[in-house]
DNA sequence: GCGGCCGATGTGACCGTGCACATATCGGTG
DNA sequence: CACCGATATGTGCACGGTCACATCGGCCGC
C-alpha cells in the first residue's frame, strides 16, 4: 500500500468548507443549506439563491462521505468485469453502464477478476461490497460467478448480463436466437457439414449460442459434430482452423465470435484455400472492423450499448413499462457479408 | 433520478454491525477494535485474536464512509475516459489500471466524457471530483482536457496517459519514436512516396505520431504531403482510402492506428490492387487481430498494460527509484509482418 | 522501594451531513 | 383577536469510524 501525495498545486487551506461554514456565512441555519442542497420544497426562493451564491463564492463542495454515512446510501454502483473487458463488445457495454449510471446520478466502480477461480471472484466482489455499492452489475458472465455469488449471500443486488440463463437477475441479447440465426442461413445456403467454434465452457453466452447452434441444426435435420471449445482469441481461432482443416470434412463453421473467425478465416488461407469459397464462416457480435475483414465477415449483430443501458435501469428499477419488459428484450441481427456463400461441392 | 430497490434476498437486520457492536461482544473498548483493523503494533495477540473471531462471527464490515469521512482519504482513483475506450488499447490500459489500483489497496471510479466540448469534460471531471477521488488518470488525452483540468483549478493529482507532452503529468510510450521506427521501416524498403493517416487533431497521441513521420521523413530528406486527419475508425480508414487511391501518388501508407489500417487494406483491396504489393501499410498499437488480418500488418506495438501501471505508479508515487525513471520510459517496438514490402515501381 | 517509562487499553471529541422534532412567521377565519 | 394550519427555518443528535489524550499495570534501574 502507498499513499497519495498532497494536492497538486494550490495550498489548499486546511479544511474544505463544510455546510456549517455556508450557513454561517449566509446566516442562516445549517440545515437550510442542506434543505437547499436537497431541493427541499418549503425553502423561500430568496434564501435558496442567497445560499447558492455563498456555495458559489466559497467553492463549496458537499463532501459524499458524510453523506453515506447518515443516509447509508453510497450512490455507487459496482462493476465486476472478467480481464475479456478489454474486449469491444464488454467494454463497449461498460461504457454504456457508467454514461447510464452517471445519467442516473450514480457512480461507478469497476473491479476485475484475475481468474477464474473462486478466489479471484471472491476478491473482487468484496472489492466491491467493502465499498458498499448498492447493486452490481456482473459482466463476466461464467457461470461460476453465479454459485460464488449465492454463496457469499450478497446482500447486494446485482444484475448479469450476456447470458440468458433461468436466474432472475439477468438482461440479455437472445444470444440462442442470434445463433440460430447465424446457423440456420449456413444452413439456407446449403451446408450441411457446419463446425461449431464456440466459447470458453464456463460462459454463459457461449453455452447459450451453442446451445442455439445445436437446436437449428437438430431442428433442420443435420447431424452435428461437438463443437471445439475455444477462448474467444484470434490466436485460438487460427490454430483451431489448422487442425480441423486437416480434415477437409466442413464447409463451413460458425464461430462464436469474431475474433475467432478471424483467425479462422486466417487459418484457411494459410492452407491455400478460400473462404468463403471453400469454406464459409460466420461469426458473432460485430465488431467495427467485422465489415473490413477479408473477407468481410457475415456474422451476428448484438448492441451491446443498449444492453449496458438496459442492466443499469434493471437494476435501478427504472424500467419505463415494468410489465412490458421482455427479457429477452435485445434482439440479434444477422448481418451478410462476405464470408458466406453455397458450398463448392 | 431513481433509487435503487432493497436488498435482494436476505430480510436483513436494520443496521450492520460496527465497531462498538464488535467490541461488546468481544469485551474491549471500540478502540481497540479500530486498532486491530488498522493493524496497530502495540495490541496484545490474545486480543487481537479475539476480536478478529467476533468480526468473523459478526460478520463486521468496516464502513468505508465513516473511514472516509474522518480521515478524509478516500482511496479512490478516477478514471477519466474517452469514448475511445471502448477500443482495445485503452481498454486494455484502464484494465491494468484498475488492477493495479486495486492492489495498492485503491478504489477506482470512471467517468466518460461524453463529447470533446468543454462542457463535457467538466461534468466528467466533476463527477470525479464530488466523489472526492484522491487522484485521476486521464486517458483521453486530448489537448482540450489538460485547458479544462487546469481552468479548473482542480486540486487534485492527476497523469495523462499515451501523450508525450511537456507536461509533468504525463506518462507515455514512446510515441514519437515508434512513428519513426515505422516511417524508418518503410523508407528501408524503398519508398519515397509516403502518406501518413493520423488520428484525430486534438489527441496529443496522433500528433506525437504525425511529428514521428515528419521526423523521419525530413532526417532522410524525403518530401512529405500532409498528413490526412481521421477518427482511429476502420470506415474511416476505408473511406480515406478510397479517396486516396484515385490518384495513386503513393506507395505506402503509415496509419497511426490499426483499425484505420485495416479500412485502408480493405479500401485497396476494393479497388483492384493488392497490399503490399501496390500498396504498403503499416499499421501502430499491435492489437491482437492485427496478426489475423489479410495480409497480416506491420505494425508498432507498445504495451498498453504496462502503462496503466505505471499511470498508478506515478499518481501514487510509488516508482520504485525515482531517480531512474525514464519519463518516456516505455518504447514502442516494430513488428514486421507482410502488409509491407518493397515499391513495385 | 520508588520514580519513570513503555506497552496495552479505555474515554471522549470530532469529521460533515441528514433526520426528527421544535420553533418562528404569516395569512386566513370565525 | 385568539386560533389554526401551512410554510419557513433552527436545534440537537446520530451515523461509524479515527485521533489525541488519559489511564493502568508491570518492569527496570538506582
Amino acid at each position: 500500500m502507498t499513499e497519495l501525495s498532497g494536492a497538486a498545486d494550490s495550498a489548499s487551506p486546511p479544511r474544505a468548507p463544510n455546510i456549517r461554514d455556508v450557513a454561517k456565512a449566509a446566516g442562516v441555519s445549517h440545515q437550510t443549506v442542506s434543505r437547499v442542497l436537497n431541493d427541499h420544497p418549503s425553502i423561500r426562493e430568496a434564501t435558496k439563491e442567497r445560499v447558492l451564491q455563498v456555495m458559489e463564492q466559497l467553492q463549496y463542495r458537499p463532501n459524499r462521505a458524510a453523506r453515506t454515512l447518515v443516509t447509508s446510501k453510497s450512490r455507487t454502483i459496482g462493476i465486476l468485469a472478467a480481464t475479456s473487458a478489454s474486449h469491444y463488445g464488454p467494454a463497449s457495454s461498460i461504457g454504456a453502464i457508467q454514461d447510464a449510471a452517471r445519467e442516473a446520478g450514480y457512480y461507478v466502480s469497476t473491479a476485475n477478476m484475475h481468474n477464474t477461480e473462486t478466489s479471484g471472484i471472491q476478491d473482487a466482489l468484496n472489492h466491491l461490497v467493502s465499498q458498499s455499492v448498492e447493486g452490481i452489475v456482473v459482466i463476466a458472465p461464467q457461470k461460476r460467478v453465479f454459485d460464488v455469488i449465492s454463496e457469499l449471500q450478497v446482500s447486494v443486488p446485482y444484475v448479469t448480463m450476456q447470458s440468458s440463463s433461468d436466474s432472475p437477475h439477468t438482461v440479455s441479447v437472445d444470444q440462442r436466437g442470434g445463433a440460430r440465426l447465424a446457423t440456420r442461413h449456413l444452413i439456407e445456403r446449403g451446408h450441411r457439414m457446419i463446425y461449431h467454434l464456440a466459447g470458453p465452457q464456463d460462459w454463459i453466452e457461449a453455452e447459450e449460442r451453442m446451445a442455439g447452434f445445436l437446436e437449428e441444426m437438430s431442428a433442420q435435420d443435420i447431424p452435428t459434430t461437438a463443437p471445439i471449445l475455444g477462448d474467444w482469441s484470434a490466436d485460438f481461432g487460427y490454430r483451431a482452423g489448422r487442425e480441423l482443416l486437416r480434415f477437409r470434412d466442413f464447409t463451413a463453421i460458425f464461430s462464436s465470435n469474431d475474433q475467432m473467425a478471424l483467425g479462422l478465416i486466417h487459418a484457411i488461407r494459410d492452407e491455400g484455400l478460400d473462404c468463403p469459397r471453400d469454406v464459409s464462416i460466420v461469426g458473432f457480435d460485430d465488431i467495427p472492423e467485422a465489415a473490413h475483414f477479408w473477407p468481410p465477415l457475415t456474422t451476428v449483430r448484438q448492441d451491446f450499448t443498449e444492453l449496458g443501458r438496459r442492466c443499469v435501469a434493471q437494476l435501478l428499477g427504472n424500467i419505463s413499462e415494468p410489465e412490458v419488459v421482455n427479457i429477452e428484450g435485445i434482439t440479434a441481427e444477422l448481418v451478410v457479408r462476405g464470408s458466406t456463400a453455397g458450398p463448392s461441392f
